[in-house]
DNA sequence: TAGATTGTTAATCGATTAACAATC
DNA sequence: TAGATTGTTAATCGATTAACAATC
């Protein structure tokens, strides 16, 4: 398959998610991209254009098979393989991930969550055991990850950043309110949440009210 | 000023950062597009169109005032207006982000908490004080916000949001794993954290693990 | 068959980048 | 002045949409 571009792998998660919800309301059997258009408030020549890039094919007349829609995409975007992954930094955010059972759907295992003051911390967090930062080194060396998740204060992250990368960890998905360095050859994804925050405030700014097709992100 | 597309948008944020830890780091009187678009990972002449755009000139051979570009970033996304708001759902993610300060510097002012459990959840969550979701319409009446954060759990999400928007809330931020529809002359932000999940999920599938400027979001 | 819907080519649109003149 | 950097116009690039033929 052609390396898909980034709108596209903005728009699979999307399609996933209103897939998900026309197989359970059971009468998703086939779906028309005029259907799909509109859930996701665009073309539905965007649609086929989509699915034809994974390769989904349909039946004029019909639509598309909306359950194999449904495991090309999950296919796709890698969320039927396992990813292990380590939390770093179990403050309040860090707790509300690991507890998080929705991204087990997506494929995510939290395997260690790391603090600084484990002790504080208790034992284990969503169900995952707790360990002090110290250790992480001789963790990932043992039972290396996919993937590391920090949600740390933004102070602490890029040091901590190093340090993964340099313990071999492979990607980052970074909530620390900071844009991290990541070293070449390997992945980051940085969740600024106060940028949604500041398009929320330069919309009411506006005054520009009107809801389009773009406030899903 | 002209209304911005959403490109832009979605980069003032990130130049405000990197100019706060230049004006931080006080040799920050001047900064070249060069500069800029160094730390930001895109081309320079789009750093000129950028600031530009919200009009702040800079000086040939000289670069851009840091500290005056800043106060326009500011002031054109309305980061320098107060934003008072109410959050809804008092679980690990809502006590993350009504206890998280980071979040005043961009003018947010969180008034009050709300949960249906609002007993079990103390008198204040983060130093707002928590109510039970009952009062929601009647505190609204009293002291209107300019949005709402909803913290709930897919399933309560969309009929919250109904509500919400019935009592008068003009904005939502929406952090459950559901994309909520909002009406006509509102404005909603939905931060699918599985998106991104997804996102680095596929790069690993790809085994595509080069950085790229786009690793920001 | 007639009608609906896919699949794809061509046109459009918008954003980014290249080129370069203006300027301090 | 010479050189560096801005500011802007033109070119390019890529994504979306329009048009329409193919097809069940």
């Amino acid at each position: 398959m052609k390396r898909l571009s980034r709108p596209v792998i903005e728009r699979l998660p999307r399609y996933y998610h209103y897939l998900r919800e026309l197989t359970n309301s059971h009468n998703g059997e086939t779906v028309s991209s005029h259907q799909l258009a509109e859930m996701m408030g665009i073309d539905d020549t965007l649609v086929r254009r989509d699915l034809a890039a994974i390769s989904v094919r349909g039946q004029p007349k019909v639509g598309y098979p909306a359950g194999e829609a449904l495991r090309t995409i999950r296919h796709v975007l890698g969320l039927d393989e396992r990813k292990r992954a380590i939390l770093v930094g179990a403050g309040r955010l860090g707790g509300a991930i690991a507890s998080y059972r929705g991204f087990g759907d997506f494929g995510l295992e939290i395997v260690a969550v790391f603090d600084r003051a484990a002790g504080q911390v208790g034992p284990e967090l969503g169900g995952v055991p707790v360990h002090p930062t110290e250790g992480i080194e001789d963790f990932l060396a043992e039972r290396p990850v996919d993937f590391a998740i920090l949600t740390l204060p933004a102070e602490a992250a890029q040091v901590m950043a190093d340090r993964l990368f340099a313990a071999g960890v492979r990607g980052l998905w970074n909530f620390a309110p900071v844009a991290l360095e990541a070293p070449e050859g390997t992945i980051i994804r940085n969740e600024l949440l106060s940028s949604g925050l500041a398009e929320i405030s330069y919309r009411l700014a506006q005054g520009n009210l009107l809801r389009d097709a773009e406030d899903f992100s």
